[in-house]
DNA sequence: AGCCAACCATTGTTTTCACGATTACTGCAG
DNA sequence: CTGCAGTAATCGTGAAAACAATGGTTGGCT
């Protein structure tokens, strides 16, 4: 039988004081497994997760690329320090810099031929392991999912954007 | 007004192919904020969320401890690499470590009283977080989306468990 | 007793992350 | 035009993570 409950699975005796501590719980254990198996399936073709969604990014970026600023601002995971992942990326070859013209402060990033051939080996990858992890669950409890994640994490989010 | 989709949030033109890869990002998105917050409050008190997660677990264990891996294996977020992380600890007086008699290759991990000192210090502080981040949904919302994530993580969680 | 597979913890090494301070540039107010 | 707050990116440094490999210990098997 698998464990039936978080409780059980991490061995805790005491039941939960607070049902808001057994969600932020069950929040964390299940996105750090998933994550886990797709940073495994990153890591296979040397990328990070952050290394892989700027890529994603800035595939949908286009020709123009983007300020290193909105791609911060634009990562599902926010991550100070996106110049060294930018380093990282522009020494693989995967993505190139160049600083705008009109505004000199902001340097202008897009991806290379390369980096997108690397997207391209990793879509079917990724779809599949998307239906492999998610796919048990029907289309109307993945938007029940999607509908509650939403709700529980606005009021931290409207703090950060107004803060 | 508050981004009102995910979609919108992080700048995406497309609407997403697959209902899985929404529900993921939303996970990830909504975990990542969430766990921000509780790492500053660490921080504060020199812990990670790892460090912290470790302590809790010795607390519920007492006087007589847990073994390292053990505690790995109890852990809400997996991670390898235990040793040096009770190293930390170690180092700052908040655990002890003993070889076990009966079996020489374990070591018995134990919170020590500055240990539980600390955690004091931080239980109403947690309490207040949980209840700010997540209080403004119902009971009966954060149980349907403790449900969720269960159901969610439980394939992954039975590869893992059973290999 | 001796061998060996399984197990636990530790260490070495490289990569990545976090945080703060700094430089460069812009636009505006005086 | 000069100073100045605001913004963009970068860099220095130390902490933490991932991954592979090593060494000590046990229990079973012959």
């Amino acid at each position: 039988m698998s464990p039936s409950s978080l409780q059980e699975e991490i061995g805790k005796k005491n039941p939960f004081d607070l049902p808001e501590e057994e969600a932020y719980l069950n929040l964390m254990r299940t996105s750090s497994i998933l994550a886990a198996e797709f940073g495994a399936l990153f890591r296979s073709k040397g990328l990070s997760e952050s290394s892989y969604n700027v890529l994603r990014i800035l595939r949908g970026a286009g020709e123009t690329g983007k300020p290193s600023q909105q791609i911060a601002r634009d990562m599902v995971v926010q991550l100070p320090d996106i110049t060294r992942l930018v380093d990282r990326l522009e020494t693989k070859g995967l993505v190139a810099r160049a600083r705008s013209t009109t505004d000199r402060r902001v340097v202008q990033v897009r991806i290379t031929e390369q980096g997108i051939g690397l997207l391209e080996e990793l879509d079917n990858p990724v779809r599949a392991l998307h239906r492999k992890q998610l796919g048990h669950m029907g289309a109307d409890r993945l938007a029940a999912l999607s509908d509650l994640l939403s709700e529980a994490r606005q009021p931290a989010e409207d703090l950060q954007v107004r803060g």
